[in-house]
DNA sequence: TCTAATTAAAGAATATATTCTTTATTAAAA
DNA sequence: TTTTAATAAAGAATATATTCTTTAATTAGA
């Protein structure tokens, strides 16, 4: 018996992944307005996006739209949730508690988006043992020895130096996928899965359209 | 006369542009060993990507590698870093002392990638006053009265339903850049540029793969 | 000095993602 | 009831990005 998704066992695009939230938000608004039904051309209009990608993103989704009348809001928006995976919150370590990984932790966002952060690991005395929002701050050797069930989604948050270092233990700990804010390409066996957030990077890139912009312009 | 960018107004391709990044910190890690020289294979072994990209990539910055020898390590990563735009630091405004914003501010590691705040603004009167890191937070009417010079980037830090109201405020005020760590489309004129960071849109990648990963192992 | 191996770089081929085009549907208007 | 306009969805065409192939350079070794 296939599993439900859709039709095909393809991976969903990147690209389209990392859209969907933006669908999410927007109609979120939109509910809030009173809308009951949506069109992908109004969504389009008013993200400045082509409204055919609008359908085909959702279409990766198992939700229909009706001709001429376009998307009923609040089931694509549970549709969304869902897909997304947003709807069943899983549990996740958090390693190194520094400036990032202390915001991190005070985020009260993140759980609205199906992670909550059970524990974090550290090796400094000044954090080991002291708890951020009902968190507790372990040594990282505590990690090590104990540690084999539990979360399987881990946030590493270490200075770049320890990056390599510290996602072997994760890995060895029974981590299953890694959210990776260092720049660091760290390395890991093909079944774990490693997404990159390097705030860095979009610096980066924000720079970089700046530079073009400003200079085409005089 | 041209301004020097290598050969052609075309623009850097964003992949290529958040790749750059790790590059530089991989070669920042390889400098600490000693390494002086450096060949794409041995990156692309090291980073488990394809040689070829990592030269086409660095073929947007002015280096040039040396047959048979690979690129000198330290001219590669001041190159990176100032085609980057980490050398020189810009300044910017933070919109919404929240949690997110409260720890961007906390973060000593922006100012190394070129990007110092110096003012944070926001509306509630338990923040508006205070300084955090040597960043004094005004209220928002500050900006709006005053704030025509200065920087011209603006990181947007403040509620999914205030986005686009404050999103106004900014290019009012003379912001050329937004930093956009909301999950809204936000919209502004074709000369703005806008640099989405939404870390759910990472999350929700994240699932995506560990799911695919652990439907397909059973 | 000559040969072999390694590499950067350019361009071709392939893969991926986006946008355009067509079709069928259907709600609303005539 | 019939016509019209708006729409989702599928597939084709285009654009973009990645990977493969070839070329020329050049260092190190014979
Ligand atoms: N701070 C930011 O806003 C920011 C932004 C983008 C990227 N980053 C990246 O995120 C990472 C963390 O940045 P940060 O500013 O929070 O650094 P930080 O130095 O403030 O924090 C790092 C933490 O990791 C801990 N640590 C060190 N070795 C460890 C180990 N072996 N096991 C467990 N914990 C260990 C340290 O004790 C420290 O508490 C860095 O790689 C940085 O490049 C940070
Ligand atoms: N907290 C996180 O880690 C996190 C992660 C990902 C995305 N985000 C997004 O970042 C944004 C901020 O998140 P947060 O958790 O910091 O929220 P928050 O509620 O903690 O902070 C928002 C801040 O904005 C201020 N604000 C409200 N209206 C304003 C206005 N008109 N002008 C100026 N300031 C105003 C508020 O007073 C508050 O201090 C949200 O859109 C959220 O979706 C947050």
């Amino acid at each position: 018996m296939p599993t439900g998704n859709k039709k095909k066992n393809q991976l969903v695009p990147e690209p389209a992944l990392r859209r969907m939230p933006c669908y999410l938000s927007y109609l979120k608004l939109a509910q809030k307005e009173g809308m009951k039904h949506i069109s992908s051309t109004f969504i389009a209009r008013d993200m400045g996006v082509d409204p055919t990608q609008v359908t085909k993103d959702l279409s990766y989704t198992s939700i229909v739209g009706k001709t001429r009348v376009g998307y009923e809001v609040e089931p694509l928006i549970e549709e969304l949730e869902s897909f997304l995976g947003f709807t069943v919150v899983d549990e996740a370590y958090l390693f190194g508690v520094g400036s990032l990984g202390t915001a991190l932790l005070h985020d009260h966002g993140l759980k609205q988006f199906g992670l909550k952060v059970i524990a974090a690991f550290d090796v400094n005395p000044e954090v080991v043992g002291k708890t951020i929002e009902g968190v507790p701050i372990y040594h990282i050797d505590e990690f090590k020895n104990k540690n084999r069930t539990g979360a399987i989604i881990g946030i590493l948050t270490v200075p770049v130096g320890n990056s390599q270092e510290v996602t072997s233990i994760m890995v060895e700990g029974g981590i299953k996928a890694i959210w990776n804010f260092t720049p660091v390409t760290i390395k890991v066996d093909d079944d774990i899965v490693v997404q990159n957030t390097s705030l860095y990077a979009h610096l980066a890139v924000m720079f970089n359209r700046l530079k073009v912009k400003s200079s085409s312009s005089k």
